[in-house]
DNA sequence: TATGAATGAGTCTTCATTCAT
DNA sequence: TATGAATGAAGACTCATTCAT
């Protein structure tokens, strides 16, 4: 009779102290060791749960950005048209640690599927997927009135996203130059110029 | 009296080759192993030019960004106001192979500064140096009537970059997604979008 | 459960190798991989045991001198007094190949201790444990009426670990000229002089 | 017609240096590179004087005692008896920065000695030397009726040394537990155990 | 399921030494 | 006489991975 652990429970668990390694001292603190040690396993049961160091790496990565999606959906629930499009922009700039933590991932992420093409494949998937909320924002905001005819939604969308990598990784650099009123300011611009009557 | 090599240029030889390195395969691609290797020194050679790995790594990313100033240099060169932009916009963005090495070189450092406070400081710096030509371009627009007033110079810029920084960024991860001319529409919707009337 | 191994016997087995090392051919030549080499094991199953090589040596240096203390206490078993004092120093100067070791090994932690403060403190103390040790067999020797009294016992026992300091490291450098007969003679005017009445 | 140096002078010049790389971080310390760069020699010319790295040891080791001697030499002028054996005794011990670090030099050497059969010769040697100069300090304390008759002075001679040397190792490694005053009654105790009539 | 002992490749770094100029 | 460029061996250390128990 074995021991009854949910193998998938487990593995994200070690997922995440992974990430957290990772966004703490980049891809090279996250050390076998370091996660067994953290994790109060031992070195064997970590090989148990990834065959492999790349697989465990790639968990931690999917953890991150499951986290990410998680709490934009609570940001923006129960909001529609601009008001989703400005939680999500707020939920996805990182003001606190958490998204802090999360950028960091991000950009280490990005610097990897720069040279690894699967890596390079996931990414644009995610890359469509985050214009296509952003678009469904804008349907919205259209459909409601809220702005007028975009000449095209995607386009604006992909704008929308691009500022906000942009204005996301300024903070990440100089966090002390966006404080909440700078960093809503910037979102505003973002959602304004994107909409603009002749975009 | 000892055999007459130029210091710096030396110096330069072994970054570059330590930029492609880490252009190709990451950080970890850069041991000082391959470094000697591909240059074809001795390992104890490096040492002679550089008393430190990650003083290496520091002229390597240095370089880069060398590099990628002197290519805006040449290709704004004889532009002013929105030419001048768009010309630096063209040459930010990465659709040669070059400049695809120097956006790989950039997000990994981007990630290294997102933990190391000193190249925090660096990569501000560096930020604010390419608003201050942005908005330079956007000046002279506007003196020479080729926009309107903006409300702010500043603001302006800010967003070109971070516009172009997201539109890098995902031409990085799809370069077939955009192609040349897809990249000066996104170009063009940038200038547009950024010097609006209501802007 | 994993491969049963006495952690601490296996780390006194790696010490006592680095101390023959060190004993053998100074500080130098105790190298990981030598120590590796000759105890059987992989270089890095070392690491496993000891974090870092300092601890491995300060390991050796322990272990060198907790054999010199038992040596000295099997060798001062059962005696008393001046006695106890003879054995003493017989047992302290190198006439043995493994006494000889254990004095060089001695000479390197106290060039080093000449300039690291922390292995100076360990010395001190050192010094004070084999000054009360000598103390307590002149202590005995008065009370038991074999010598006349001490105007400071503190005092006696420093001059004779002075001396047999001296003349230890006096053999050392030229072991032929102290044969067993030789030495003991030396030893008896250690006693004599260190205990002579108007001391 | 070649560039005047004094040759001899300037391998005693390098020799300090090294001897004082040695006395502050021991062996290791002196490395060709830091001689070079402490001197303001270039590494090749270190060579050009000294064929080797052990050589240039040896020129230091030898560097050193004769700082000794020559500083011995000036402390016992006009002396004789047992105030000359006072003066060489005061001047032997390490009291001053500058013995401290003839002394970790020293014991560097001797722990160098203990290994090396060559150096053994060469400091067996010096202790003969050195306890011929005690033995005369006695041999004219005798003549001047200062001291008793000794049984013999060779031996007298010898434990003089031998308490020095186990005193000047204590004084090293517990430089606060010896200020003037205890290092004076130290030097004291010396003369008299050593010179005590029954000896 | 779980442990941690063991391995060996690979990393950076330091160093004495050689040699062309 | 003098410089410093260049070499290559050797050092400590880190790490992912394997495997006996």
């Amino acid at each position: 009779m074995p021991k009854i652990v949910d193998h998938e429970q487990r593995r994200a668990e070690i997922a995440e102290i992974a990430a957290e390694l990772i966004a703490e001292g980049g891809l090279e603190a996250a050390t076998m060791r370091e996660i067994a040690r953290r994790s109060g396993f031992s070195k064997g049961i970590i090989e148990h749960y990834f065959d492999d160091k790349s697989e465990l790496i790639d968990a931690a990565l999917g953890w991150a950005n499951q986290q990410y999606f998680e709490r934009v959906d609570r940001a923006t629930a129960g909001f529609v048209g601009l008001n989703a499009l400005r939680a999500r922009l707020k939920a996805t700039v990182p003001t606190t640690n958490a998204v802090r933590s999360e950028w960091k991932i991000r950009l280490i992420f990005w610097s990897l599927a720069a040279i690894d093409p699967v890596l390079q494949k996931q990414q644009a998937a995610r890359t469509r997927i985050a214009v296509a909320h952003f678009a469904e924002d804008l349907m919205d905001a259209q459909a409601r009135g809220e702005i007028g005819r975009l000449a095209s939604v995607d386009s604006a969308a992909r704008q929308v996203l691009f500022t906000a990598t942009g204005l996301s990784c300024a903070i990440l650099h100089n966090p002390r130059a966006y404080n909440k009123n700078v960093v809503e300011q910037e979102i505003e611009r973002i959602v304004a110029s994107s909409t603009a009557p002749n975009q």
